[in-house]
DNA sequence: AGAAAAGTTTACGTTTACGTAAACTTCATG
DNA sequence: CATGAAGTTTACGTAAACGTAAACTTTTCT
């Protein structure tokens, strides 16, 4: 059995690393997106909320919303001993699956369009520099 | 020679179309993305306008900000005469394709783990039924 | 111990991208 | 021709995601 070394960070630390404020990670915390522990008043975070928030600044690079990484979180953490609430999720999942496939065309398009601009601009500079 | 035939279009032509209100394109004018001529107080939509309509639709489900987007458009429309100036511009679009390629690598990996979620629930699911 | 560093709460400020409303003009048409 | 639909300007409101600051309390270092 392994036994989770159990690592922890102070916010100072998290900050740091993820290149974020302290005043960022309180307030995903107030949105409820990490429950840190308590060492009196000071929080405490363990390896899941490192990951969580290396999930919320993905989530953020994608243009998700804090309130939508958050009902990803609860997917998750959902209870999976109901067959509505599975296909529930399974809706959910559905829909941010086609969500990112979207983004996917969107962010091809573009690059395929940048690149195009790129070899006109790469092109004219030959056109001078000759 | 083609004749570029001018098509154009009435601001609740675009809002039915694009599926947004007319208060959001007229937005984006004050925000100088779109430059529609005036057919006396009328706004009058050409297919340019429809296009960067489109762009700027497709920039806001990437998370680019009106600002990005009209940076975009500048650089469709910069003047290719100096060097220098290509040079930056390519710099630019380097540093895009640079993000989006992030963006990329972002939504594969969640769209990874989206569907081990998704089989997850399925298994659930099965045991359930069975 | 005394000062600096790090952390805490509370609260107001800021930017982006529109929503909503008021008050008015223009245009088509029955 | 009036009336209803569509368009216009101007202006204030709003939600999200923090930034910034004040004022205080630990913790840590020397």
């Amino acid at each position: 059995m392994s036994k989770h070394t159990t690592v922890s960070y102070s916010i100072g630390e998290l900050a740091k690393e993820f290149d974020i404020t302290t005043r960022s990670i309180r307030f995903y915390e107030d949105q409820g997106l990490i429950l840190p522990t308590r060492k009196g008043q000071t929080r405490i975070y363990n390896q899941r909320d490192k990951v969580r928030l290396k999930l919320i600044l993905r989530g953020k690079r994608l243009g998700f919303s804090l309130a939508e990484t958050g009902r990803l979180f609860e997917l998750y953490d959902a209870d999976k001993s109901s067959a509505t609430q599975l296909k529930t999720i399974m809706d959910l999942i559905a829909q941010k699956k086609n969500d990112l496939n979207q983004q996917l065309e969107d962010i091809q398009a573009v690059l395929i369009e940048l690149t195009g601009l790129e070899k006109n601009c790469q092109d004219a500079l030959n056109l001078i520099k000759k």
